[in-house]
DNA sequence: ATGAAAGCGCTAACAC
DNA sequence: GTGTTAGCGCTTTCAT
C-alpha cells in the first residue's frame, strides 16, 4: 500500500508519484501508463485494467506542468475583471469556473483595478503561464495592454467592444435594448424626468451604457438635461456621491437610471440618507441583477443581464478559438440577452394619477 | 525585429519564444541566458547586457511549466474558500493575491461551496496543478479531504483549526477576544438579553464562534436560553430566516450577536421588513467587517477581523512551509487579532434610562 | 498492441 | 565565466 520511493531525485515533493512508478508497479512501460491514461482505444483490456489498479494502489496524478510543456496547451484559462469586490464579478467567476472546469480547464483569475500597470503585470503573467486564451471581462481595458496578447495570437474573449482584430471574439451585451427596457418600463409609468448615473467615462462599457440611455431617452421625445446626467464609478460609493448631487437639484428627476446595480444600491442609501421615499418620490432603476438587488429595501428594479449567459458564452467562444475542431470555430460574436426584472423600487411618478390610486392601496393595507 | 523561427515545432503556438531564440539572436550559450535572466552574480556583465537586450528584442518570457518542472517548485499557491459570492472572501482574495503576486506566486482560487464533492475535486486538481502549498480559508472542511493533501506533505495552512499535524500551520483567529468584545460591548450598555445567530453548525468555525459567545456570556454571568440560539447559514438569507424567528419571540431579546456580518446584515433586513428599529428596540452586532458594514442602514456595529491579516499570515506561513531557508520555518501559529468597530447598529436597550437620554437627544436634533 | 527513445523549455551539475 | 549535457514527467513517433 505504501507508495513505492524507485525515484530518486533529491528535488521531488516526498510522495510525489510518478509515471514511473505506475509502470514498474503495472509491469509495464511508461508508454502504455500514458496510453492507458489518455483512453486510447488501442491498449489491451487486461494491461488497461492493471494500469489503472497500480494507479489507485500509487494514488498517481499525471503532472499537469509535464503535459502542458509536451502538448504545448497548459489547460489553463486567464479571467479578467475589474474588481473582484464588486459583487457582479465573483458571481461571474463561479459560472465561469464551473464551466472551464467541467471542460478540463482551470483558471487563473486576475483583478486590474482600474489600474494599467496592474492590468500590464496581470497580462504579462498570463503569458508566461501559458494560459490558452484570456477572457478580458472589464468594463473597459486599455488596448494597448492587450497588444501583447494580440501579436501572440493569443485566442481572446472580450466583453462589448476590444480592437476588432482576428483571433478576438466578441461578447456583445444588448445594451441598447437592455437600457431601452428600463426607460421605457419608466417612461410607461409616465416619468419624463429621467436622469443617468454612468459608470467612469473613461471606460467603454460604461460609455456604451450611457450612450443607450441617450439614445433610448431620444427614441421617446425626451432629453436629459446635462445635470441629470451624473458620472459615477460602478461602485456603491460613487452612486452615494452622484445621487447626493440629484437628489440637491430642484425639482428632483422622478426616477433615475443607473449603470449597474452597485451604483443603484448606493442611491438607494443616498436617498434613504436625504429622507427621500422610493418610489414614491423617486424610482431608481438598476443594471446587471446582482443577488443583493433583490435583497434590497425597497427590492431593486433592475436590467438583468445573466451571469450564467455572460459565462458560458466566454467560455464557448474561448474553446472556439482554442480548439481546431471546435463546432463554432469560425463564430466571433455572441449576443448576450437582458430582461427587465420589476421589483418595488420603481413606480408611477409622484403626483400623477395612477401613483395617487396605488398610494390609497398602499395606506389601506 | 520579427522573431526568428529557429524552433520548428508545429505544435507550438505561433510567436512563442524559447531561450534558444534568444541565446541564438545573443551568440550565446542557453545556459548564459538561463544564468542571466536568473539574476546569477557571475555572468558577464557584457553577455547580460547582451542577453538582456535579445530578450527584448524578440519578446522573450520564460516558460513557467518548463522552470516549474525542472525546479519541482510551481510558484503557485492554492487558496480554498468558502463561497466566493459572500463578501468576505473576495476582499480576501485581493489581499491574499496581492501578496502572493508580490512574492512571485500565482493563484489558483477555488470556492468549496460547502459541497465535499466540489472541495475533494478541487484539491485533487490542486494537487495535480502541483501547486506548493495550499490555503484553506473556509469556515470549515471535512478533515478527511484534505488527508490527500497532508499525506503528501504539502505545507498547508488552516484557519482556527485543522488536523493537528506536522507541515500544517495555522491561523488563529481570536473568537474569544473577538466575541467577547462584542458582548461586552452590549453587556456594558445594559443588555442582558442577548442571542446569538450562528453559522451552520456542522462547520469548525461556526461551533469555534458561538463557543465564544456562550464563554463570554457566562464570564459575564449571563446565559442564553435556548431559544435565542439560531442557526444561521452565514449568508443574508440566513440571517432574515434567524432573525424572523427571534423577532417572532416575546419578548423580544434586545440584542443580536451574529457570527458573521452576512447574517447580520440578513437580520437587518429582517427587522426592517417587521419594523422594528434598530438600534432603539434591538441592536445587532456583527463578525467581520467587511466593506458593505459600514453602508448599512444603520451603519453595522461588528467585530473586525483584518483581511489583510488573514491574507497576510497565510501567505507567511505558506512561505515558511515552502522555502527551506525561511526566517520562521519553524514557526507554526499565527495569531490573528480582533478588534471592535462600534458603528450606529448598537446602542443602549429599549427603556434604560441612558436610552431615554440619548433618545430624547436623537429627537431634538 | 507494446516498448524504446526523442524531445517539449528549462535549470544545474560538470567540464573546460 | 561559459558551454555542454543530463534530465524534470510526460506524449508521441517509430520500430517491433
Amino acid at each position: 500500500m505504501s507508495i513505492s520511493k524507485s525515484n530518486s531525485s533529491n528535488r521531488r515533493r516526498p510522495g510525489a508519484v510518478s509515471i514511473r512508478d505506475v509502470a514498474s508497479r503495472a509491469g509495464v512501460s511508461i508508454a502504455t501508463v500514458s496510453r492507458a491514461v489518455n483512453r486510447i482505444p488501442t491498449v489491451d483490456p487486461e494491461l488497461a485494467r492493471r494500469v489503472w489498479q497500480a494507479i489507485d494502489e500509487v494514488g498517481y496524478l499525471p503532472n499537469t506542468q509535464a503535459r502542458a510543456l509536451v502538448s504545448g496547451r497548459s489547460r489553463t484559462l486567464g479571467l479578467i475583471v475589474s474588481e473582484i469586490t464588486n459583487p457582479f464579478f465573483p458571481e461571474l467567476i463561479q459560472e465561469f469556473e464551473n464551466l472551464a472546469v467541467e471542460q478540463g480547464y482551470e483558471v487563473f483569475v486576475g483583478s486590474t483595478s482600474y489600474d494599467p500597470a496592474r492590468t500590464e503585470s496581470l497580462i504579462r503573467r498570463m503569458l508566461q503561464r501559458n494560459v490558452d486564451g484570456v477572457a478580458v471581462m472589464t468594463f473597459g481595458i486599455e488596448e494597448e495592454i492587450v497588444q501583447k496578447l494580440v501579436e501572440r495570437e493569443f485566442p481572446l474573449v472580450f466583453v462589448d467592444a476590444g480592437p476588432a482584430l482576428p483571433n478576438i471574439r466578441l461578447l456583445k451585451v444588448d445594451y441598447g435594448e437592455g437600457i431601452r427596457q428600463g426607460v421605457q418600463h419608466l417612461a410607461a409609468m409616465g416619468h419624463r424626468s429621467i436622469a443617468f448615473i454612468s459608470g467612469p467615462l473613461r471606460l467603454r462599457s460604461a460609455v456604451a451604457r450611457r450612450d443607450a440611455f441617450l439614445k433610448s431617452m431620444a427614441e421617446l421625445g425626451l432629453t436629459a438635461p446635462a445635470e441629470h446626467m451624473v458620472e459615477g464609478n460602478h461602485s456603491m460609493e460613487g452612486g452615494i456621491a452622484a445621487m447626493e448631487q440629484l437628489a440637491a437639484l430642484s425639482p428632483l428627476p422622478t426616477a433615475v437610471m443607473c449603470s449597474n446595480d452597485m451604483t443603484a444600491i448606493g442611491a438607494l442609501h443616498a436617498l434613504y440618507r436625504t429622507t427621500h421615499t422610493v418610489p414614491e418620490e423617486i424610482s431608481v432603476v438598476g443594471f446587471d441583477d446582482i443577488h443583493l438587488a433583490q435583497f434590497m429595501l425597497p427590492p431593486l428594479t433592475t436590467v438583468q443581464m445573466s451571469c450564467k449567459d455572460l459565462a458560458a458564452a466566454a467560455v464557448e467562444a474561448l474553446r472556439a478559438g482554442i480548439e481546431r475542431d471546435h463546432p463554432q470555430a469560425a463564430k466571433t460574436e455572441w449576443r448576450i440577452p437582458t430582461r427587465l426584472v420589476v421589483r418595488r423600487s420603481s413606480g408611477f411618478p409622484a403626483g400623477s394619477l395612477p401613483a395617487l390610486v396605488h398610494g390609497a392601496k398602499a395606506a389601506r393595507k
